[in-house]
DNA sequence: CATGGTGGTGGAACCGTTTACATGAGTAGT
DNA sequence: ACTACTCATGTAAACGGTTCCACCACCATG
């Protein structure tokens, strides 16, 4: 079917090690001679077999990706930009999806493992020895979690919620209401650092509604116990629960902001058209996902590197779900 | 460092072609044999190397998919769609986004060509003769795009606009406004033949407003053109544009559906919660994935039969953004 | 002119499987 | 008892590259 490094090899009238070379650039090929096996490869449609390749180098030139749920936005644009930076690498990405589930992560990795030369994990949750076990030998980069130890790209969500509730407080907020997401999840447990840090500051105590699903689903819930107290402010694990939430009590008649502020987190791309404009503390998702990529390529090229852990500042955007209380 | 079939093959005491039947599940192995085998695989920890696997049988047991944009709910939907088959099939699964850029779409294939098995793709505009020099001898399934003689899964799209039409004009609407998307895309061509035989059939004139990024900044374009024409209603090429224009239309103090109503195409999850709730055109985008999946995996076991075009149906969703016109 | 170095090239081993073919033991048929 | 067949297994040849090593021509050096 496709020409192999021996057809490219006889019609070039060299050897297939000289063909090899001429596509390894490094090669010891003299410029002529390199330039005939190029031409000759062109002309029969040529393309190194990557399996061979990578059964004799033991690299692949492909990496993997494992998120909780590429329809989540978060995931989605954090894919992306994995993607992106991996394709300006010529770099093949497998991505694997865990559908939230974490059983399902051991099966993910051990699909691709054997396959990848890196890999960047998304797992909210799942406990440090099994991520041990599951990515022995394998250059792991954690996207959105950090662990001691292990290299890492993260962004820093506790000082976005110490930024949230500061302003809520200075626009004269005093009884604020917090909704959490699943439970012990890495990045819920940074924003409930930063939120009590920022509570103790602040001499307020802050209402904490629970643990929802971050989805418009979980955001329902949400609006109907946060509207049954008399807190004047919400603060939402992420964007898509908030947005349920203003939803709900929309529904319900109530008015965003006037009745109650929204502050989320994430700032996925609709909650800049979202109605009225979602105020969230903006996480750069796109560039912790090419940032992971530049990490990954620096641990494979030197696998006994001290780990790096590269925190990515948050930043908190004020649009139109949070004014001053009424009254 | 990870064991190989020699190494499994020596603790269990049979040969290398024992222990590669062991596995290949059609083999001819006693069961005794077959259980020591595997017992002794699980002890050491081996995976047959799908490498070396895919070299010598041909298959890789892997499928690409090639999207325009990942971050785009609809293509991050469609692509959890094709992930959730291939982990059910245990297939592994490459992803290549284009960033909507026609002219990355044959590297994207060239980078996965070799590693796969079979190819979906959701192409919107790229030229058939492109299209078919670039994936010769891969089995590819087309996503969202039909040409005769190729395997493609797709919504019927031109239904869905007729179903929005006729609802508009039966609340009364006369004068209604269509925002186009990306000029030449299959699927914008598939809402204009709608789109053109509903208004032929209920004889009225829909005004054209152009072609528009299918995005939120399109859709701020749309609400400034379509609010200086005398249009009640308004169909937009996707939830996105649609929800982009309701928001610049609040912006200028208008009313949706008061004063516009609006359609909108695709149902994203984020239509379900807008505010108000987005009235649009349902089409089975994680349907559409995971059928993908199967036709290509029907593709792939006879690549000679007859090409399947499997179309999907939609569904007009009334939700609150449409209603009888003022006055 | 002999020696040593250098740079381009070919030969061949190797990566870890699958699979066609050979082998040999056991079983059934005549 | 001999043949024919089946079934489990081993042997070895692929698959298509990369890379170590050897070789050779060529040139500079002493």
């Amino acid at each position: 079917m496709s020409a192999t490094s021996r057809d490219v090899a006889r019609a070039a009238g060299v050897s297939v090690a000289t063909v090899s070379r001429a596509f390894s650039a490094d090669g010891a090929v003299s410029e002529t001679t390199k330039r005939r096996v190029i031409a000759e490869a062109e002309r029969l449609g040529y393309y190194p077999n990557p399996a061979a390749r990578h059964l004799i180098t033991g690299r692949s030139g492909n990496i993997g990706l494992i998120v909780p749920d590429l329809a989540n936005p978060f995931f989605a644009d954090a894919a992306k930009g994995v993607e992106r930076a991996a394709r300006q690498r010529h770099i093949g990405l497998f991505i694997s999806d865990t559908d939230e589930q974490d059983r399902l992560e051991p099966e993910a990795v051990r699909r691709i493992y054997h396959q990848v030369d890196g890999l960047i994990w998304a797992s909210p949750r799942s406990p440090v020895d099994l991520l041990q076990e599951v990515t022995e030998g394998v250059p792991t980069v954690l996207l959105h979690r950090r662990i001691p130890g292990w290299w890492s790209v993260s962004a820093d969500i506790g000082d976005g919620m110490v930024q949230a509730l500061r302003n809520l407080y200075s626009l004269g907020h005093r009884r604020i209401a917090y909704a959490g997401g699943p439970e012990h999840s890495y990045s819920g447990q940074l924003r409930l650092e930063g939120l009590l840090a920022a509570s103790a500051e602040l001499g307020l105590d802050v209402i904490r509604l629970g643990s929802f699903s971050p989805t418009a689903d979980g955001g329902i819930l949400v609006a109907d116990l946060v509207l049954a107290t008399d807190a004047t402010a919400l603060i939402a694990y992420n964007d898509t629960m908030a947005l349920g939430a203003i939803s709900r009590a929309v529904e319900r008649g109530r008015k965003v902001p006037e009745d109650l502020s929204v502050i989320a987190c994430d700032d996925i791309a609709y909650a800049r058209i979202a109605i009225p404009p979602l105020t969230t503390i903006h996480v750069p998702i796109h560039e912790a996902g090419t940032e992971a990529v530049a990490l990954l390529e620096e641990l494979m090229a030197a696998p006994d590197g001290q780990p790096k852990e590269k925190i990515l500042s948050t930043q908190l955007v004020i649009r139109r779900t949070t004014d001053v209380p009424r009254s």
